[in-house]
DNA sequence: TTCGATGCAAATAGTTTGCATTCTA
DNA sequence: TAGAATGCAAACTATTTGCATCGAA
């Protein structure tokens, strides 16, 4: 893992503008980094290494992801339990329902109101990225 | 894991009040069962199963640290990588520090006016439980 | 043609499960 | 004394690392 702070975002909106922004960090595109950042930008929402890698081999997929937060363009982050998902940056934070597993990205605006909100509570500088918000959607809580 | 919503939370404010909530629910109090107690509530802290167990069974601790959870007196959560910690629902949320790790309760005032605002944002009811609110602290922000 | 990336195998961390034994209620 | 809890061993899942080979620049 490598420290979110020291991590600045690479936004890249396409394959080929990723492609671009690895090469500019001194990455080399091979043929297994092009099927994950196919498989990142197709994703609607973040997936396993497993998921992403495909048939390809696993280590070298958790290593690439690895590369490729380290540059600023993924996101390690956990929704529940299981294993860790990667999505790109550039999609923003997540809210997710502990109960029935799904989830959805949080809106911009909202997550800035949160930010503020709380910074003036405990000083800290909240991502919402690594760990989602998590709780329970309208249908999941009517059954209590 | 048990289901969070599934779980109504049990208050006991000593080891001796956690006991007679165990013994309601038909558990048995053992002998590592009370050090598992003692432990939680010595700690400042959520803490990992082997802090917790000591020299004891580590997969016992699991199963009971399970049992306690799914009887509302215990919570199981992530701070950051690295092992699941527990902690008695008693204490609340966690607001954590993602670079130097440091982690703090979250006031319940604060806990309030987030829910409502995540609410209003997603419609979802956060509990800000299973994960803590992660971001920078002061101090970690300011290195950059 | 060099050094980074790959792919397999093996190690590791965290957690769970099976099962015979022990002990609480 | 019945059934729950224990403690060990072994399985399992997620992830990382070593190392010889391969391939992008």
């Amino acid at each position: 893992m490598t420290t979110a702070a020291a991590i600045r975002p690479t936004r890249a909106t396409s394959v080929g503008a990723a492609v671009d922004a690895l090469r500019a960090h001194g990455l080399r595109i091979t043929t297994q980094r092009r099927v994950l950042l196919e498989a990142l930008y197709a994703a609607e929402q973040p997936l396993t290494a497993e998921a992403l890698a495909g048939d390809a081999d696993l280590a070298s997929a958790y290593r690439n992801l690895d590369a490729f937060e380290s540059v600023g363009l993924v996101r390690h982050l956990h929704l529940g339990h299981g294993p860790g998902r990667f999505a790109l940056r550039e999609r923003g934070a997540w809210a997710a329902c502990e109960a029935c597993g799904r989830h959805a990205p949080l809106p911009a605006a909202a997550l800035g109101r949160l930010r503020l909100l709380v910074r003036e509570a405990t000083g800290l500088d909240a991502g919402f990225e690594h760990f989602p918000l998590l709780g329970l959607c309208p249908e999941c809580a009517n059954v209590h």
